[in-house]
DNA sequence: TCGTGGCTTGACCAAATGGTAAAAAACATC
DNA sequence: GATGTTTTTTACCATTTGGTCAAGCCACGA
């Protein structure tokens, strides 16, 4: 008996694995400005530098694409949320999940598109990874708030509504961006100003 | 010489009513759904209960409907931040404008997603509105707020990140109505919790 | 250096898409 | 009921779209 099982399938080449990288950047570009039904497989390869059939002879289909993209997202997505430790000082660990969030924000504004693009458009390809995945991982985290409030380390409040405060104005300033920069014409400024706000608000919020 | 000036275009007759107004709710359904590109117009047509000819008899494109969408959007969208007076208590104003804004996130649910989708792709069809309709409305509210901080009616803070918070959070409930379905199943009591909740966040915060 | 298997391409396809032209039908008005 | 106008339909078109296929290329180990 070998020692580690035979791999279902071969390890990817250099090449496979530049070629799916080069892919999948593009296609978050694409998906993330127009959405699924939006998007064109022509924009995609011609972004990616490859032609149609050769990128189809890395995925099977548009669709195939798209769910790669959501499933490596979704797990982006969750692990601010994760790194939030019972064991922590309540305050520190909700700001600090606060501050991780404007980051993703700020760094990955793409994926943050990708996401809302999914989610407003009824979520049709990522209810199974929203219900299995993200939905337990809130009613712990949930929980976990609860007890801090219940042990008056927070301001009493719905959990969950405190949650969808959180990712909705995070997240807004990522998926809004084509507004936030007509009405704050400095983008720099705009998002230290941001950074401020929110750690304000959430600090005033939240202390009991 | 006439009283009245002969009208440009003859006033629409009672068909022409009922078939564009058929088709701009058909046309939102769709649009909100799959944003401007995913969205067909054989889609709209039959959403709309009219064969695709004759929807384009009534308008000229598929961008044209989307257009006028925008339009008449812009206008609704932009009317519970101008009823917001410089007369009244500052901060009543400012939590009855929050009150209304999430009304029509919860009437409203299609047009919050269809200006959604058309900002988080980059507003390619309604940046010019953004600036010249939006963006005085917003720094003369922005400067009004400013003096009710001023005058210690108000906690003090960056006005227009202020407005973001809010927009953030009351839209969040429309656009993201996917994701907030899976995490708090009863709807209705979820629409409850969620006033209160936004109502007594930014009484907290607002309060000096 | 020579196969050989992974990688790439050009040509192609059926269906869908945005849109048009003209005739037919429905309607209003006299 | 004749007449002109508005509305609707039928048939159609060029382009785009997601996807296939067979043949060719090329890197790399023997």
């Amino acid at each position: 008996m070998p020692q580690t099982a035979a791999p279902a399938v071969k390890k990817p080449s250099r090449i496979q694995l530049r070629n799916r990288r080069k892919i999948l950047d593009a296609a978050l570009d694409v998906f993330s400005q127009h959405g699924f039904r939006g998007a064109t497989l022509d924009q995609i390869a011609e972004t990616a530098g490859l032609s149609k059939p050769n990128m189809l002879y890395y995925f099977d289909s548009k669709e195939a694409i798209h769910v790669e993209l959501l499933n490596a997202l979704m797990a982006e997505w969750l692990a601010p949320l994760e790194e939030m430790h019972p064991d922590g000082a309540p305050l520190d660990e909700l700001l600090g999940y606060i501050t991780r969030k404007m980051e993703m924000s700020r760094t990955y504004p793409r994926e943050s598109r990708l996401f809302a693009n999914e989610i407003i458009q009824g979520a049709p390809r990522i209810l199974p990874d929203l219900n299995q995945r993200l939905k337990p991982l809130f009613d712990e985290k949930c929980a976990l708030i609860r007890t801090w409030m219940a042990a008056g380390k927070l301001a009493p409040m719905d959990p969950g509504q405190l949650l969808f405060s959180i990712w909705a104005i995070t997240q807004h300033y990522a998926d809004f961006d084509a507004q936030v920069q007509v009405l704050m014409p400095d983008a720099d400024a705009a998002w230290e100003s941001a950074r401020h706000h929110v750690d304000t608000l959430f600090r005033k919020l939240l202390t009991p």
